[in-house]
This record gives C-alpha cells, structure tokens and sequence, in this order.
DNA sequence: GCCGGACCTCAACCGCTGGTAGAGGGTTGA
DNA sequence: TCAACCCTCTACCAGCGGTTGAGGTCCGGC
C-alpha cells in the first residue's frame, strides 16, 4: 500500500507559519493557536493532538490577517464576517458583508478589502479597480502602462487590486509607478526562478518558494536600510 | 451694537453633548474632553478657559464617532485620516483617504530566533552564524561571495542570520547563492530608492517605505505565477 | 532506545487603547 | 450667594490581543 494511513492531510502550524510570515511579519505561532483559540480557524488534528491546516484554513487565516492589517477590524467582527461567509454570503464584489450597522452617515468607505477575500477570486474591471483601489485614474494609467498589473481577459484580480492600492501608497511620498519599475522586473525574474524550479502548474511547492523568496526579498531589503 | 463681546463663539461642552446624544448613545462630557486630549478636535477656549466648540468642530466629532462606530477605526488612524483632509486631501468620494495601512510595528521585541523583527541587535561572529543557520560552511561562502550577507565589523547580525537560512532553504530546491544574486540587486535597488526618499536616518517614514515595499514586491510574486 | 526538535495545553502575565471616576476648585448668571 | 456648569489632574479600570513559560507528548533519525 502507498499510504497506509492518510487520516489527516495538511500543513502543520510551522510551515503555516513559514507561508503567512512572508506577507505578515508578525504573525507567531503563538498568535495562530491565539486565533484558534479565539474560533478563527477550526484546523483539524492528528490522532495525537497536532493542528493540520488545509489550504483553505491558510487562506482564512490570511484573510484575518489582512483584515486587520488593512482593516483594523477587531477580531469579533471578522469573525462575523467568515460566519457570514460561512454561511453562503460570498462577498460578491464588496468586501466583507458589509458592517452590520451600516448607518447613511458614514463617510462612504472604500471597497477596501485587500486581496484576501478568498485568495484571488476576485473579478474586477476596470472601473471597479480604480474604485476600489481609490487612485485617480492617470495613477492607473502609468501603473498598467509599467506592467505593474495586467488585466486577465478584461478583469482585474486580488492581486492587481492590492497592487494598485500599493502603487497609491507610493505615491504619497512621491514615488511614481516608473520608479517601481525594478519591482516588477525582479518579481519577474523571482517568478520566472520558481517556475524553472517547480514546473508550470501551481503547486505546494510554487506556494513554499514564493513564500520564502519574498521572506528572503525583505531581509535584504531590511539589511540594506540605514542602520 | 448686537453684540459687545463676540469673543469666542461656539457651544459650550454640555450642548454638545446633547446635540451629539441623539446620534450616538454612549457619548459623554469625559469622551469629548479625552477626544481633544488625544488631539482630534481642537475646540476654542473662553479667556477663563471654557470650550467652545464651532460648528465645524461638532461636525469633527461626529466624524470620530461615525468612523468608530462604523468602521471600527482605532482613534490613531482617525486622527491620520483628520489630519490628511486638514491638509487639504479631500477625498472626493472615497471616505477617509485612502487607509495608509501603515504597518504596527510589534511593541515589545521577542527575538524570535527567526527574523529578529529588526531586533537587529544580535551580534554573531561567523561561526556562530553558520552554526545557528545550519548550513555547510561552503554554502556560506557562496552567499557571502555573492553579496547577500556583509559583516560590520566582524559581526553578523539577526537580517544576516536570517538570509542564511533561507539560503539553505533555497538550497534544498536545488537553487544555489548565485541564483539569488538578482534578489540582492532588486534588495539593494530599493533600499536605493527608499533612502532617496527619507534621507539617510533610519525613521518611521523608512520603516513605513520598506514594509511597502515588500508587500509589493510580495503582490507581484504572487501575481506572477502560475495560475 | 534515545535524542532533539516540533508540537501540545494551560495558566499567568503584559502593554496598549479607550476611556471613567472623583477630588478639588474656578466661572457664570439669576 | 447659590446652583449649575465647567475646569484640570491623577488614579484607576476593563477588554483586547496577544506572549511567556512550565511541564509534557510526539516523531523521525541515528
């Protein structure tokens, strides 16, 4: 036999934590079991009592993180909104299910949602992506003509958006997308490295060696900061 | 004349708080007091020291509230939002201007063996390094030929110690120092480009830049591979 | 069969946020 | 002159979001 016991597939919480640190440098292991502590994530256990995350707990314990990074919603309301979207609720182009007691009065707020709302699913035009990222539409402009995103068909995805977002940030300090050039150029190159080494599907491994060269992306750039 | 004394116009604290009751119930004379000791609003005061609060300040007020309440924002980044549409950035339609989704920066520092969260502050002579990142001494050669790790003086530090563990990560995909080379040039090229920005001293603004730069960089690993 | 590293639980502790409480005292206007 | 209103300041507090550490188990490799 291959595998005389399967039981329970998927990652144990170090390597979840490998995975998450490269995006959220403080998350800890301590702080996951926290999260499950706190229902956030339900991973399954071994027979001996060790947390298993299937891909999709990664994926809820990434949309927590965002949430709060990006977010500052508290742990309570995010857990209502995964209920919500438990419970079928898929947030269709808006975010989360929208804040409970959403009263007329407040200041309209951005679509926000960072790319976390179940990985990349999501489908964006144009239109909806300058909304949603909250850039002037010239912004936009330069970032697709630097190929900083590039629309899939005709939509726009998570990872477009966040990079938008990202492009807006930059530029409140005066950084213009054709000054992040180079990022694009070396994401290329990274990607380009991983498919040679894992093959054109997307795998397990893709996930791993993504992850550990953006970890590896920050320390340099960290080490290379004026002390 | 109408009025010998104009002096300071405005309501005094306790119509305020009537005005603002209807709207918000858990309001009171000593949040409205502590709102301004924490610098969101900034009423008038009488020459014997009374607030007087104008139309414009009830109207700063309730925009804390509703941002609290509706969006759950914790008072700093209320302040930020306050302070940016003060100078002058109203965002048209977007709410408060754009989340800067700064990065919190971890308050106390556990060096967690891993990633000394800038807790930069270890200093390791370069056996100790090889040994802690438990890699062969010819791998660690090879990264230090290659540049990715530089003593001060004759010491590493906590970014060096992580760089060379994943560099034995890396080297386990079969993907050795010198194809990691492009990633010190992208690191170098940012900590560039970052400088240039915030000048020579290592400050917040620094810190702010170089989180988002690895969350681009992050983004667009991401949105460069395989589907 | 034993060692080190990864993982487990549980309880205690912690720093920060967002206030509240109250003592002690001045101001205002009828 | 008195009540209602307002002031400052210090002390205290609860809840949130974790961290730490003690004490023990599990597992792969030699």
């Amino acid at each position: 036999m291959a595998k005389p016991e399967p039981s329970v597939e998927g990652r144990g919480i170090g390597e979840v934590l490998q995975l998450l640190q490269a995006e959220f440098t403080d998350v800890t292991i301590s702080k996951i079991r926290f999260l499950e502590a706190e229902g956030l994530v339900a991973p399954a256990r071994t027979a001996s009592g060790y947390r298993k995350f299937s891909a999709a707990d990664v994926e809820r314990l990434r949309y927590v993180l965002t949430a709060q990074r990006d977010q500052y919603l508290p742990l309570k309301i995010i857990k209502e909104h995964l209920a919500a979207m438990d419970r079928g609720l898929r947030p269709s182009a808006g975010g989360p299910p929208v804040a409970p007691s959403s009263l007329p009065e407040p200041p309209g707020l951005p679509v926000a949602e960072d790319f976390g709302a179940y990985g990349t699913r999501l489908e964006l035009t144009r239109d909806e992506l300058r909304a949603a990222a909250d850039i002037p539409a010239e912004l936009l402009d330069q970032v697709e003509n630097h190929g900083l995103v590039v629309a899939r068909g005709n939509h726009y995805d998570g990872d477009a958006l966040l990079v938008a977002k990202l492009a807006g940030e930059f530029a409140r300090y005066g950084i213009e997308p054709r000054h992040l050039r180079p990022f694009r150029t070396a994401a290329d190159r990274e990607a380009g490295l991983i498919e040679q080494v894992t093959g054109p599907r997307r795998t397990e491994q893709t996930e791993e060696l993504a992850a550990l060269a953006v970890r590896l992306h920050a320390a340099l750039v960290r080490s290379r900061l004026p002390r």
